[in-house]
DNA sequence: GACATTTACGACACGTCGTCGTACAATTAA
DNA sequence: TTAATTGTACGACGACGTGTCGTAAATGTC
């Protein structure tokens, strides 16, 4: 059950259905390849076909064209990226590199009270 | 300056020089291959040359032989991982990632106060 | 100098990514 | 109902990355 990584082609179809919400290809192919000079057409298929296969998108076939909406939400599938970069690389802690990046400054005043209130129950 | 994301076999080199410190290419053959049996050996200084040209190992030549060390630590490999994470999903912020984490009952009590302990400064 | 070790790097099979094209199905227009 | 348009499925392919070997040259050891 990895959820595995996504390709930036395949991410970029996904952040419009995590937009959108529900979208048809074609819908896609136009806000996808906005300079429509080319066919396109069987790219976008293609990627929805790859994602429909690896469970990222639904499809809704109950009218005549294919609806595609996402299976996953944004923040699960970037939550389970979170937790598999911290499996493979600080034993599942996020200790390490949230550390870090407070050490670094790389966090704003906002976002750690932002986080400093989600943590506390 | 983007922080490559390196595969499994040049991670893996470089779990051990952060756990070792600085090792050769003859001990890290050692221990990344016990099971010495082919000669396995070009495949070692290849997977350094490219963590070399990487930069994320530094070669230190005054011995005779190579002597291989980290060029980053582990903290800021990972911690630039989850920023270019969060840049490619959530626009740059954590909230949204640690949200659905706590949301899901992934961190452990222990795990949650050492960040609270962390962000309060 | 002869032999072993270390180093650099070309090569390759295999898989993934991004893209087309084409064949076929469905829908709409004549 | 046929013809034209639109939508769908998928094979194919070049480009690139990954993991691995082999070999040749440099270096060190006896």
């Amino acid at each position: 059950m990895t959820t595995s990584t996504l390709p930036n082609s395949e991410l970029a179809v996904m952040e419009l259905l995590w937009r959108k919400g529900r979208l048809t290809a074609r819908q896609i192919l136009d806000l996808l390849y906005p300079d429509a000079s080319r066919p396109q057409h069987g790219t976008v298929q293609r990627l929805l076909q790859r994602l429909a296969a690896k469970g990222f998108v639904v499809r809704d076939r109950s009218l005549g064209v294919n609806l595609y909406s996402p299976a996953i939400s944004r923040e699960s599938y970037a939550s389970a990226q979170l937790e598999s970069l911290a499996n493979r690389l600080t034993q599942g802690s996020l200790v390490p590199m949230i550390t870090r990046l407070v050490e670094d400054n790389k966090l704003s005043r906002a976002e750690i009270d932002k986080l400093r209130r989600i943590l506390e129950e």
